[in-house]
RNA sequence: GGAGCGGUAGCUCAGUUGGUUAGAGCGCUGCCCUGUCACGGCAGAGGCCGCGGGUUCGAGUCCCGUCCGCUCCGCCA
């Protein structure tokens, strides 16, 4: 078989007899000489093919096509002056050919491996021969170098990898749950996991105090460029431990792994900031700080104005923020439309701006000026720090929804200005303190903002065991941030069976409720269970971000398109119906 | 569930205010070529313009519907 791979002859090499195969990725046929460029996943060699050293191996090689499999001995030799090729790194020698086997003859392919494609549902449906090609192959193989630094750094860490089950107990809480009927006992199901979380911490009352696992997820929900409906998790729990263990921990990790993957340095600390601080600054809980565009508060400002927007806004106990987007005044009225219907769909009534065109407020252009003092245009300017050029955005009203609108208009304005344009910065970033509770107006109750078993901080710990309810109750729940993407969150848990009946009387599951469907964690948390914590780091997002790519299923070798299907196998689809008789299911008709 | 963009040759795309026989590059097939590396040259094949309906003397182009893909919102503890 082989003697090398097709990126390892080099001129030390000249004169050595080599055996390569691989693919052929160019065939230059010039009737006399046949130059082929042989092709497996490490690189691209020359061979040449002359009839006076093989007549039949070189008759032979005039059939060659495209992506035949094909095995070729024959002298390492160095190329004739003037014709190296110093864009390979085989490009000083070609193999001159004595022998060709055809391994396996290609068909035409339905798409050229080295021009770009935009039709997904082609590079999909023979994701197979994607894979071949170069961009994929490369992040496929970064992805294993981050699964393996991952495993490394855990390890030395003293962390044990355990698997936890696939088939497990359908919660209702969270995402919707991809369910597996169950043959033995008809009318039963399983779910698949949204996330491994329940089991880790029960693997943490059973003394593993050091837990991690590279996990398959599963959601039932509509996909998007980061979102699949199976997906990997690197799943960390530890015991007695706290947040800082936890935020040290991951810091060492994702160092060793952009390092080992990208050879990047990151810093050894990330910056941190509260989730309300995020909300207030940037209005967003993962916000992108490679910009500013930060949010102004103005509620001193427009405390008394007679605008009635700000004002009223003011006196029901909302806020008045605005974002200034320098030099942004020759904003287009398309990108006006455009932002004031993100600002909607978020929330808002409007979207009110100022098109800064000169030094005077008389300049400016704006449908809300001519409801300002000179005093409160004035007090703008210096707040906001208004120069000529600028636009300034506002929103009023609720204080989060003003913050999430401004969030959105401020990452919209990002991208219309291009103010990331070229940017190679790795802005990492921890966003901790987030709320316990957030109410749900539709289910008319609260709802846990990371998942039921979150702690509370401890001086909100208190209030909870109380049923003193608010949004404004804390957890000891934190995400960590990588470019405006949340890269994993995660959280110290509750482990204490009287807390965590709390944390259930507060989400209003009922007594009964809780024993039936969280009875082995309560019951488990009676037994000694130590204090623990962990977090969960997205895995498919973490390397779509270090190989520059936009959408995960770049990183994944056999994805789903948008529908949730698997193109190239036609998954899913119907069942023979014994299957279902077996399963006990009457009907799998697709609705049509 | 909603919004936006797209669907023309195997692939990537162009196609003007509706107007003869729908184009280009790459790929493919055949022939020529002994130093190319995006080889070159000559010739050729290849089209339900996503699908259905409508307007019109005439539709790739306009209208309605529908399917598919992508992106976003909702949703994703």
């Amino acid at each position: 078989m082989r003697t090398h791979h097709c990126n390892e002859l080099r001129s030390a090499h000249i004169g050595e007899t080599a055996t390569l195969i691989g693919w052929v990725n160019t065939v230059r046929d010039h009737h006399g000489v046949i130059f082929v460029d042989l092709r497996d996943r490490e690189g691209v060699t020359q061979v040449v093919f002359r009839p006076e050293e093989n007549a039949a191996a070189a008759a032979a090689s005039h059939k060659l096509r495209d992506e035949d499999v094909v095995q070729i001995t024959g002298k390492v030799a160095k190329r004739l002056e003037g014709t190296a090729n110093d864009k390979i790194a085989t490009g000083g020698i070609e193999i001159v050919a004595t022998e060709l086997v055809i391994v396996n003859k290609a068909d035409v392919l339905p798409f050229q491996l080295d021009k770009e494609l935009s039709n997904e549902d082609l590079r999909m449906k023979y994701r197979y021969l994607d894979i071949r090609r170069p961009r994929m192959s490369r992040n496929l193989r970064l992805r294993h170098r981050v699964t393996k630094a991952t495993r490394d750094y855990l390890d030395e860490a003293g962390f044990c990898e355990i698997e936890t089950p696939v088939l497990s107990k359908s919660t209702p809480e969270g995402a919707r749950d991809f369910l597996v009927p169950s043959r033995l006992q008809p009318g039963a199901f399983s779910a698949l996991p949204q996330a491994p979380q329940q089991y880790t911490q029960l693997l943490m009352v059973g003394g593993i105090e050091k837990y991690f696992q590279i996990a398959k997820c599963f959601r039932d929900e509509d996909l998007r460029a980061d979102r699949q409906p199976e997906f990997t998790q690197i799943d960390i729990e530890a015991s007695f431990v706290g947040q800082e263990d936890i935020i040290s921990l991951v810091e060492g990790l994702l160092g060793r792994i952009f390092k080992e993957a990208r050879n990047a340095d990151i810093p050894q600390t990330f910056d941190r900031i509260t989730w309300r601080e995020a909300m207030d600054r940037y209005g967003s809980d993962k916000p992108d700080r490679r910009f500013g565009l930060e949010l102004t508060d103005l509620a001193d400002t427009f405390a008394n104005s007679s605008f009635k927007v700000f004002s009223g806004a003011l006196q029901s106990g909302g806020t008045v923020k605005a974002i200034n987007a320098k030099g942004f005044a020759n904003i287009t009225t398309g990108q006006v439309e455009a932002l004031t219907q993100i600002a909607v769909q978020a929330g808002a009534k409007g979207l009110a701006y100022i098109q800064v065109r000169g030094e005077t407020p008389d300049t400016w252009r704006s449908p809300i000026t001519k409801f300002l003092t000179p005093e409160e245009l004035e007090a703008l300017k210096a707040k906001l720090n208004i120069e000529t050029g600028d636009l300034i955005l506002f929103g009023a009203g609720p204080w989060e929804q003003v913050c999430e609108i401004l969030g959105r208009v401020r990452l919209a304005c990002a991208e219309y200005q291009k103010l990331l344009e070229g940017n190679e910065e790795l802005n990492f970033l921890w966003v901790t303190e987030f709320p316990l509770l957030a109410f749900d107006d539709e289910a008319g109750r609260y709802v846990a903002v990371h998942h039921p078993f979150t702690r509370p901080l401890a001086e909100d710990e208190a209030k909870l065991l109380n049923g003193e309810l608010s949004t404004g109750l804390r957890a000891q729940a934190y995400d960590v941030v990588l470019n405006g993407h949340e890269l994993g969150g995660g959280s110290i848990r509750i482990h204490e069976g009287p807390l965590q009946s709390a944390m259930f009387r507060a989400l209003g599951i009922s007594e009964e409720q809780a024993a039936e469907e969280f009875g082995h964690i309560l019951d488990a948390f009676r037994f000694g269970a130590p204090p623990h914590g962990g977090i969960a780091l997205g895995l498919d997002r973490l390397v779509m971000l270090i190989c520059n790519e936009h959408s995960i299923r770049e990183v994944i070798a056999f994805p789903k398109n948008n529908k949730g299907s698997d193109l190239m196998s036609l998954s899913p689809a119907e069942v023979d119906p014994k299957q279902l008789r077996d399963l006990r299911i009457q009907t799998a008709k697709k609705p049509q």
